[in-house]
DNA sequence: CAACGACATTCGGTCTTCTGAACGCATCGG
DNA sequence: CCGATGCGTTCAGAAGACCGAATGTCGTTG
């Protein structure tokens, strides 16, 4: 080893670079719910085709990716299934959120939601369809911009200014004409969503679509919030404040549980 | 290791080691639904700890893995929510088989279940509750003995006896007391449900429930099936085979629809 | 209060994996 | 029919990960 020659003394933490390309595969099919070659993975990770061979092979003798009968086309495993329900299962949130969402899903008659900060996304954790369950689970793990979404500047809205800075990646992208990309104007959602309680979105995320939200706390490094949306024809200004005080009242619910079971 | 002088000449096909691992730490996750500690999975997996910790650091780093407040206890991270939900949405009988569940859900009142084979087991695909849809994805994603359950039972019986010796794992594990375990029993049913066109679990599984399940076929190197599973008291023999025509009905459509997709 | 135990973490030498450039094998167009 | 292009696959040298033993750190116990 070269180690001699003056410089690198610091030895910061790197990773262990298959792994993070297990993780990178595993992230880049799940993201594009795709079906892609070895070459495709290999220029999108920017790693050689003849590692990233070996490593899929490892995943697929595990069922963690498979080919397509031709071979030349890899999606997700059967194994990758496991995962994400298991994530739900180990939760505390997610585990005692369910009863606390259907009766939200039963007042409001609309779409509810329960979301995490991670890093500049949220993700859905659970979801409650306005009308019938239909494919119920498709949003579940799904990721929004957190600027753009109710959920998002609900969480962002219990930080300060600095942290909220350092936690979105500027400059922010827009999901409809009408998301906020201006950092002052975001700022400034965000100080009234920390006063009023709740966050609201108008469209930002999808085109006509008003949502509400409130922050249940700053857990697991990022932070939980439920919300509620609706059509623009089926939600006025009347019916998005009294909307706000059934979020509310459960987002309260849901802390008061949380907090029961952290004391065992 | 002991490095042998002189063998290996052979040069199989190795795993990656470090990508073996992250997959065996996230099925040692998920499977357990567990938070575990470093010692815990490297004794599990019969891997050093200064090994698993650096994977570990990798995971953790890209929110794979989350560690406690107090940082020695792991559980599943954010990411992982990703995998799941992604396979199902491109799996294309996972995507079209919601209707059918749905209308197979709404004839007969009770749940039903999309499954599929992996090694073993039998992975619940999608699943559609007898009346309110509370926490319905708790159950996707999960695994149970292939023999003990009527989805493993009608996709086992698609194949011939050394296919099925071969496939599963002897001796066989008991879930119930109605569990069949004797080899020679369980080929005796799958050739009856060969014959028939489905096949059923009699507290097999769970007790004092009863299932029937039809396969659709032997795609993705498993095979999958559906079914419908009620309680002893709502299903008695009569029942069940009105109920047997419906889900034989139900796996036609699905068994169309997918022909359809397949030529485009 | 000190010694213990259980745990995560560090470190350097050895052995493994990683990798760029080769190959084989299809498919396609002239 | 042949060359060109795309793919997955192989290989030996180079680079980096792996592992056992040692250390650091916490909470607990004698």
């Amino acid at each position: 080893m070269e180690s001699v020659s003056g410089a690198a003394r610091v030895r910061r933490h790197e990773d262990v670079k298959s792994a993070a390309r297990v993780l990178e595969v595993l992230e880049l099919l799940g993201a594009e719910g795709a079906r892609l070659s070895l070459a495709d993975m290999a220029s999108t990770l920017a790693v050689p085709k003849s590692s990233l061979h070996a490593v899929l092979r490892t995943m697929e003798s595990r069922r963690w990716v498979e080919t397509d009968p031709s071979g030349t086309l890899y999606s997700l495993g059967l194994k990758a299934l496991l995962t994400g329900t298991a994530y739900l299962e180990s939760d505390d949130l997610a585990g005692i959120a369910g009863p606390v969402l259907d009766l939200l899903a039963e007042e409001t008659g609309e779409a509810v939601h329960l979301g995490r900060l991670d890093d500049t996304d949220v993700v859905y954790l659970a979801k409650r369809e306005s009308r019938h369950a239909l494919r119920m689970y498709s949003a579940v793990g799904r990721r929004l911009p957190a600027h753009a979404t109710a959920l998002g500047k609900a969480i962002l809205s219990q930080y300060d200014a600095a942290e909220i800075q350092r936690r979105l990646n500027w400059p922010l992208p827009a999901l409809t004409p009408s998301t906020v990309t201006d950092p002052d104007e975001l700022l400034a959602q965000l100080a009234d969503a920390r006063k009023r309680g709740w966050a609201q979105d108008e469209g930002e995320s999808s085109v006509d679509i008003r949502c509400v939200a409130v922050p249940l706390g700053t857990g697991h490094g990022g932070g939980d919030a439920i919300s509620c949306s609706a059509p623009r024809s089926r939600m006025d200004d009347a019916r998005l404040s009294e909307i706000a005080v059934h979020v509310t009242e459960a987002a309260h619910s849901l802390r008061t549980l949380l907090r029961r079971l952290g004391e065992h």
